[in-house]
DNA sequence: ACTTGGCACTCGCTGACCATGAGTGCCAGC
DNA sequence: GCTGGCACTCATGGTCAGCGAGTGCCAAGT
């Protein structure tokens, strides 16, 4: 039946709502895509389309406007994504090669994707937790306070400083020192953070008693910084692209701006989308399980130096936005992040 | 003569204004605060005030709305820095003591300071600029790589990944490491950044000439972290604040958001507010030298470690503001905090 | 069986109009 | 110099009518 034409009047809706932020009526529909029919016959597929729950009427008597599973029809069925040009591609991979250390191209990528999509932008840490140990150092700060760097194979670093039971600046205690960052190394380096963490706690036994409280506390210190929830650091641009859109929210955009705050909803987004392929993710409306994000869509994917997955990236905006061109921008720039980091 | 009323008449105004967020009268004036005169008396008061440029009426026929010089007038003159009961200062100790780390502390502190303020609350790490020297360590990562960390005595820590044009995994590669990490060490520790940089520039001629590639190496990257910018980091908290407030602006939130989203303009704002003594500074509406940030108030003040005051730290808000427990809450925390740091 | 033109109907939006009331400015008297 | 009184100004909120975009449905056409 005219199955194939409904879902051609859905299309047009859904675009038409994007572009015009107003509820699309048969007649203007008419104007702007030359569906070979009447608007009488739009309107009864709008009915239809409308008892599906794909379309609603704010208004008795106004135009329509997709709901969120209008939105996941066209999403999944109705539009594909929409191929980037050469320029643009050269454009992403120019602004991202004059990154020079991890944080730069963090803060390069999320920019770069809040400037393409004119929307909020969010990019996450590489995980530590997927990442492994490359370096640990130990540096003595004073007689009785030590500084310990862990260094990642993702470039991220993380110290702590500790108080130590033994006076580290007679030549014994150096000694004592160079035995524990040889030993704490040659355990650790290498492994994936979490196996770290494992192998090192029964490195204490190693050692005379005497030194079991120092080779305790740096450990101690180690799995503190190895489990720490911190690395799971988000990062955020575009913010102001919220009141761009203001209209686009029904209360205000205060309860975004809330949601926004708490990096963990955000990283259980970026987290959740993980899940899926290494597709890009689109999660819409009612589909966010956060309150306060109720009317916007995530548009997320992953984004890694190869096999490696390690972290996650996208896009925040109102329900009614560009997804094609949104996911367009979304993969592009996870593709060539990806890259740069890979060297 | 009566001067001294007319300014309890400010006083009221910018009370009652700031509580009720509606344009004050002469009559609702009477009704919340006991001055000793009629209405028309107040509105005679009221008439002057105008002509001086201290308030304003939005209609002919509203009530009176504090213009910028009147809130500055207020704040110079009419109010005093609310004090903070011990039960508040003890909350605020107890908060921040549990900090694990510099981004930790930096972190709790913007959290505490939107909290407190119920408004978006801006906090400058700890300045590397006028920091100085704690270690500076070489770490081999494959036979021609070589991570530089630079270790301030803040806490912070820098990091640069570069190629060496040595070979580092003989024997002979090591003991060259090991003579350039102590002359680097040896000449920058206890420096100033900018001291060190300038201190180690010469460092090359110590050296063979078959070593002075990797000495320049070194410190070319050491420079490069001594005066990267990025170390002029703000963090922000309480951005959804805004939206609560959002009547209060007049335009929309969208320029102030903007604003907040250019660190660097948040770092002059901070840092302007230096040059006054160690007291809390207030820049109130076009004070601002920012577009955007006209309809805002910044209340900030500086903090850091003893004699050596390393950062800025304040919160933004709509000029409609409570300023004496802003101000409060502002010096409390960066009492609080500088506490801290100093261990 | 589907499409189409036509027609009555709904309902949000806009602008006009009015009453209300908070608030002012001014003046004459104390 | 303060006060009470009074005329005046406007913003606000409510009602009401007209407009128009848009719908739903029906009867006729293909």
């Amino acid at each position: 039946m005219s199955d194939e034409r409904r879902l051609a009047v859905l299309r047009a809706i859904v675009q038409d709502y994007v572009q015009t932020s107003e509820p699309v009526g048969s007649k203007a529909l008419l104007d702007r895509h030359h569906l070979g029919v009447s608007a009488a016959t739009v309107r009864n597929d709008m009915a239809v389309l409308e008892e599906e729950g794909l379309i609603a009427a704010p208004h008795t008597s106004a135009g329509r406007v997709p709901t969120d599973a209008g939105y996941r029809l066209f999403v999944d069925r109705l539009s594909s994504v929409k191929p980037m040009s050469s320029a643009e591609r050269a454009a992403i991979a120019r602004f991202l090669e004059g990154a020079v250390d991890l944080d730069d191209v963090v803060d390069r990528t999320v920019r770069l994707l809040a400037t393409l999509t004119r929307q909020v932008a969010v990019v996450q840490y590489p995980s530590l937790t997927r990442s492994s140990v490359r370096h640990i150092e130990l540096v003595p700060m004073g007689a009785t306070r030590l500084m310990v760097v862990l260094i990642v194979n993702t470039g991220r670093v993380e110290q702590r400083v500790i108080e130590t039971p033994r006076d580290l600046s007679t030549t014994d205690g150096e000694a004592t020192l160079g035995l524990v960052r040889a030993k704490v190394n040659a355990r650790a380096v290498g492994e994936r953070l979490i196996d770290a963490a494992a192998s090192l706690t029964s490195l204490a036994d190693e050692f005379d008693p005497s030194e079991r409280d120092l080779v305790r506390a740096v450990v101690g210190s180690l799995d503190d910084a190895l489990v720490e929830e911190r690395e799971e650091r988000v990062v955020l641009a575009g913010t102001s692209n919220l009141a761009r859109a203001g209209a686009d929210f029904p209360l205000s955009i205060g309860p975004v701006l809330e949601a926004l705050e708490q990096h963990v909803v955000l990283l259980k987004l970026l987290g959740t989308a993980r899940e899926n392929a290494d597709a890009v993710s689109v999660r819409i409306g009612h589909e966010n399980p956060y309150a306060g994000l109720q009317s916007t869509s995530v548009v997320s994917t992953e984004y890694g130096t190869g096999a490696d997955l390690v972290a996650g990236l996208g896009v925040l905006g109102p329900t009614r936005m560009d997804y094609p061109t949104t996911m367009a921008s979304v993969r592009a720039v996870a593709t060539y992040v990806s890259r740069i980091l890979a060297q």
